[in-house]
RNA sequence: AUUCCCGACUGUG
């Protein structure tokens, strides 16, 4: 029923911008959804004239439109423009205070995140964990980490968050054995550790998370690259370099 | 049917 929709979604999540531009072109009757996802294509792209324009041209916005106006403001830095939004905004929600708030972490002001989050009434997983990595961007380790204790819920963005903000800091013991304590790990987790391992020199540690690991992509193999080839025997690297599958 | 249904927010990079 929703083909024209999802459509112009698998075409702007894939990057194709072209071809969802084709799909919504070719929608009968478009509904708010359809150009909600024309401008997420737009946004994927990191196209944020693009973004504004559809927004602009909606014939009609609702809280969605408006929260994805904002993100695509915050991914592109600009906070000057995503604030303005924000305050036209006619009504928000919980997503379109975490996006403030995840927009001045974004744009470098990890206080007034947390000075957002604080004002909030109600607070979700999403907001927790947007709270407790501005709290890790200020190097208030000790607050994220009383926040991690008590957050109901954790789930592996926070472990993760947790986990990059302590190996952020130099503590790479206290990182690996919350990656151990973690329910379960993703690829995300697993370059995390990876990637502090190896820029820090701990190169038989990453190599011992890269054979481990159930998956991996660029990153992983980006990360033990760069540690094989910062080691004396450049042979190592060159060996890893050349195993690496074109697609992974 | 404000409850179903196609769209928005957070972690490595």
């Amino acid at each position: 029923k929703y083909v024209g929709n999802t459509l112009v979604q698998l075409y702007g999540t894939s990057g194709c911008l072209d071809s969802a531009i084709r799909a919504f072109d070719a929608i009968l009757s478009r509904n708010v959804y359809s150009w909600s996802l024309l401008m997420s294509a737009y946004a994927q792209s990191r196209h944020l004239p693009g973004v504004l324009n559809v927004f602009d041209m909606s014939p009609q916005r609702d809280l969605v439109s408006w929260a994805t106006a904002v993100s695509a403001c915050t991914q592109e830095q600009r906070l000057d423009l995503a604030a303005s939004i924000f305050k036209q905004m006619p009504q928000r929600n919980l997503v379109s205070w975490n996006i403030l708030a995840t927009a001045y972490a974004q744009c470098g002001y990890p206080h007034d995140s947390a000075a957002t989050l604080s004002r909030m009434p109600q607070l979700s997983l999403v907001s927790w964990n947007v709270f407790l990595q501005a709290y890790a961007q200020m190097g208030d380790l000790q607050t994220a980490w009383d926040m991690f204790q008590a957050i109901p819920d954790l789930d592996a963005m926070s472990w993760t968050s947790m986990m990059s903000a302590l190996a952020r800091n130099g503590d790479l013991s206290k990182a690996t054995e919350l990656f151990d304590a973690m329910p379960s790990r993703d690829l995300v987790s697993w370059n995390c550790l990876l990637q502090a391992n190896a820029q820090t020199g701990h190169l038989a540690a990453a190599s011992s998370m890269f054979d481990k690991m159930p998956q991996r992509d660029t990153m992983s193999w980006n990360a033990i690259i760069h540690a094989s080839v910062e080691q004396p025997d450049m042979s190592v690297g060159r060996d890893c370099f050349l195993s690496m599958p074109s697609r992974c």
